[in-house]
DNA sequence: TCCGATATTAGGACTAGGTACTAAAAAACA
DNA sequence: TGTTTTTTAGTACCTAGTCCTAATATCGGA
């Protein structure tokens, strides 16, 4: 025994952690033990056999990727829509979206929530955004979920008003208006068939 | 002969790109032909066996993880910096950036770079967006590079007024005025060491 | 120092999901 | 029809395990 059974199991489980693609016989290499050992030490650990750890990191890895298109489509999830007239939708701040020194939320993720909003309500092919003017209420911090609240104040020749309000509760902490048009529908490129 | 070799080749190309984890079992059954010439195919094809393409898969995914929060952090490469004074950051728009309809960057994009530089200009511990005034003057294509440019105009007292103007080519495509404040240091949440 | 408990190691049988190879049967074509 | 291509079948082997039994080691206390 090198140094108690616990002592091993426990810096095993940060090896595995750490690099969860290890084999069990690298393993008993490392801690000078037998496989067998290794073997019981991840059964009373349970922690899953290298082919189960690898294929739950890729599994996650592919959740992400589903995850992270339509979040770039659409930032935040439309939970109402009245198109020219008012959209509602919700974004949770999660730990990628904030500041790590302090955990407030990043400027431009409420501001990409409401712009994607304001983009959104609009009746119209294209809409991009001419002018905004935005103000950041109050900090959001992580794992609050915003609320955004968009409404269309006016709209005339190509050109629509959208005001957005985000809040945490009861709490307003983003607000914009935002000036969009209707696209002059820059020409459409062709799509490449020869990528893969 | 179900279709031709050809046919359900690329048939099987494609099916386990959009599936990586599908075994050759699997794929005999779908195709309705014999296990040994799933494996035929996937050599004349040069794909790999379930495992190696799961693994691949999850080693992709730890090397985005490294990858994905420098990127977070700071979006486009600051090349120039001079604290409290100016800062210059490029910005390739890539396709996931634009777009799908008409190959236009959304305007998130162009805001976070200019918002992120206005913060990386601010020579403090904290730096928040307060104000934003943004107009977004010409659209923006897949494939150019904006450059953004920040000025920080004046400051006092805790509020500083940067000016951001982004350029592709001679063209300018946005301009902002963003009044940052140096942060009110939300209280730090614990890092929570229950979790996994 | 011996006893029993705990910990470790060894070995065998079996598994999934393959590779690599040989050989035979089936289908396509000319 | 014969030849070529394609498909199928079967064997031995591999990795990285599981599950199980049995034999040793090692430790801590009476």
């Amino acid at each position: 025994m090198r140094r108690s059974k616990k002592e091993r199991q426990e810096r095993l489980n940060q090896t595995i952690r750490e690099n969860p693609f290890v084999t069990d016989e690298e393993l008993a290499q490392e801690f000078g033990v037998s496989v067998q050992t290794i073997r019981l030490d991840r059964m009373e650990l349970s922690i899953p056999e290298l082919r189960e750890r690898i294929k739950y990191v890729a599994e996650k890895n592919m959740q992400d990727e589903v995850r992270s298109l339509p979040i770039e489509e659409v930032i935040g999830d439309i939970i109402d829509i009245e198109l020219d007239k008012s959209a509602i939708s919700i974004f949770d701040v999660k730990k990628e979206h904030v500041f790590k020194r302090n955990g407030i939320a990043r400027g431009h993720h409420l501001f990409a929530q409401a712009n994607s909003l304001a983009v959104a309500v609009i009746n119209d092919e294209m809409a991009l955004t001419g002018k905004a003017d935005i103000r950041f209420t109050q900090p959001v911090k992580e794992n609050s979920r915003v609320i955004a609240k968009a409404k269309v104040i006016r709209s005339q020749k190509g050109r629509t008003i959208v005001e957005v309000s985000s809040f945490v509760g009861s709490d307003l902490v983003f607000r914009g208006e935002f000036s969009m048009f209707r696209a002059p529908s820059a020409e459409k490129e062709e799509i490449d068939e020869t990528r893969n």
